[in-house]
DNA sequence: GCCTGTTAGTTAATCGATTAAACCATAATG
DNA sequence: CATTATGGTTTAATCGATTAACTAACAGGC
């Protein structure tokens, strides 16, 4: 089967390929409308499809974007097991699909950039979920397409920024054990690392310790790697060492989703004995037993917001404006993992 | 910052733009090792990245691989909340990207078919999961590359199919439960459409049955979607209208999820009232409490092993062999929501 | 009748690669 | 010495679109 071009429409049609193209693609002042008809009639008959590789090639543009996932450390895998990245693919998904682009998902090899990629595919932006070192954003900066950063903080006006107030959701987790009579809080994260989310939501915490007087225990703050296995070992530890604390933030589901386990594993019932809050209300938070009560954020609209961001900024081509971060709302989900201590 | 082309190469090391081309797709035996020398360094030097749209447009390889998952119902969003397919896509990817082949995500239009974008992308080939409508893949045979099916079994010349042994899968569950002393055992599945995944499993389900000379009940048969709601839903039929069932097969892992959450709402304990069993050994099987006993696929590897095949048959220019299928092993994993009556 | 403007359409250059074919030394062969 | 290989390199066509520049025809305006 051989390919259908535009030459091939065009002798059907019996006009030249300009005027085929300036019809197929909208330009429709230049031609009259009987022209128009017949090319329209004559592409429709032989089920012509364009190749974006030939366009690309004139005028630049793929129709192609770019996602980026944050990958395992060990193996070479992408880090989709944590379901928030697939919700929010979900998202990115849909509305790139309805303006007719189409997503390359990867990951970036360790310690390589993601120049490579963008160039040799002509890339129309980008959307990078994931912390990096600084030296990847370094390069990002080189490359002229519009960058929708996901997890990260940089405030460049090189990047959008779609994002929650981590912060406030530290905080709001925080607040409501302390509202519930909670008052050796642990916290249980991943690597906190600067300008990355969950230092924020690790400064949210802080801060509501501080505002109702209570101390900050440094050795009540478990920080690894954002993983169920962690999660379930820091309860261990907690459940050993630290029989004062009744209550454990998590600053991802996934994570308080083993803390819940490795709590029962030594003993401990949830939320009678401990009470647990997580992050994110990925699908799996309502399915665990109890359901989790957790900081809810709109995972999907925000993959469709990123890529919404993301298609405005490509439509302008009049300049980079400087990003203003889209900031989505959370919702503290209250459900059966938090006891009242009164 | 201006493209740098094979031209900017060949003016820099002072050759034709032939003699770069040749170079650096390693045709060397054309080319003096002195001229290599410059070529390489002049392409080092000047950092060049080729352009895969170019390349693409006059061989016909555009290093692109289609990946379709099944959508949801309502909106149009991609299944990715099964984390079996999150998984597939992890093995997909990592095998891909090791070739220097990047992957399209996409799900298809309701009725559409994916002729348009494999065609406008010049894919290199495809691997479909889910289970379409029979002109969807009367379409596919259309075209000429290489296409892997995940979850269907069409034999046909035209496909690859990478599996795993359904109605062993389903076999081995219900046979699981008889051993265990089980006579009266629910299924609960998604729809059961002719030459999908879920007939297999059904048809495992009755022949153990047969085997154990127990009876078919087709009123212990719950199909509808394969949601941890409908999971959830199916158990509340089963804890109403039949006290009587012992143990449930759920034929994926989600739906046992549901199943779990419903039996419990309706008072009735896992295992101790009723036992269930599920399919796919998702990450979140491990985390259900309790610990999911279910038919364990290892689904990364699966992945894998999809990408390898499709490289392979895009590697092997020399006509199409037609494709034996792949078949992946399984294997009973026996944690805790299984009672033995003994 | 001459000039200008508008409309509809075509020609041909271009994007960035690949590669068959041509070219040209130089070496080997009869 | 004429002829044929051979190895190294370049020339130029090609892939499938887009689009600036051009042409031709015709309508008005003066």
């Amino acid at each position: 089967m051989k390919r259908i071009t535009i030459r091939d429409v065009s002798v059907k049609a019996g006009v030249s390929t300009a005027a085929v193209s300036y019809v197929l693609n909208g330009r429709e002042g230049k031609v009259s409308p009987e022209t128009v008809l017949k090319v329209r009639r004559a592409a429709e008959e032989l089920n012509y499809i364009p190749d974006f590789s030939a366009r690309s090639l004139v005028n630049n543009k793929s129709k192609l974007i770019g996602v980026v996932i944050p990958q395992t450390e060990d193996r070479k895998q992408l880090l989709l097991q944590n379901p928030f990245y697939s919700e929010l693919i979900c998202g990115i998904e849909a509305r790139l699909r309805q303006s007719g682009y189409h997503m390359i998902l990867s990951g970036v090899e360790k310690g390589e950039g993601y120049l490579d990629t963008s160039m040799q595919r002509n890339l129309d932006g980008a959307i990078i979920t994931g912390i990096y070192q600084e030296s990847f954003y370094e390069d990002l900066k080189k490359v002229r397409m519009p960058i929708v950063l996901i997890d990260s903080y940089i405030y460049d006006s090189h990047f959008h920024v779609v994002g929650i107030d981590d912060e406030l959701g530290g905080y709001m987790a925080t607040k409501h054990f302390i509202d519930n009579g909670h008052t050796n809080i642990a916290l249980v994260t991943g690597l906190i690392r600067k300008d990355g989310v969950v230092e924020k939501r690790f400064l949210g915490y802080k801060r509501a310790l501080k505002e109702a007087g209570l101390f900050y225990h440094p050795d009540y703050v478990f920080e690894h790697s954002v993983t169920y296995e962690y999660g379930q070992e820091a309860a261990h530890l907690i459940a050993a060492k630290h029989p004062e604390i009744t209550a454990v933030f998590a600053t991802s589901d996934l994570m308080a989703m083993g803390v819940m386990r490795g709590l029962r594993d030594a003993g401990k019932q949830v939320p009678e004995h401990v009470s647990v809050i997580g992050f994110d209300d990925i699908s799996v938070a309502r399915m665990s037993t109890p359901p989790l009560t957790t900081i809810m954020q709109d995972t999907i609209a925000r993959g469709i917001t990123a890529a919404d961001r993301l298609l405005t900024a490509i439509g302008n081509t009049d300049g980079e404006l400087p990003a203003e971060p889209t900031i989505m709302p959370l919702t503290l989900v209250d459900r059966d993992t938090v006891r009242k201590l009164t």
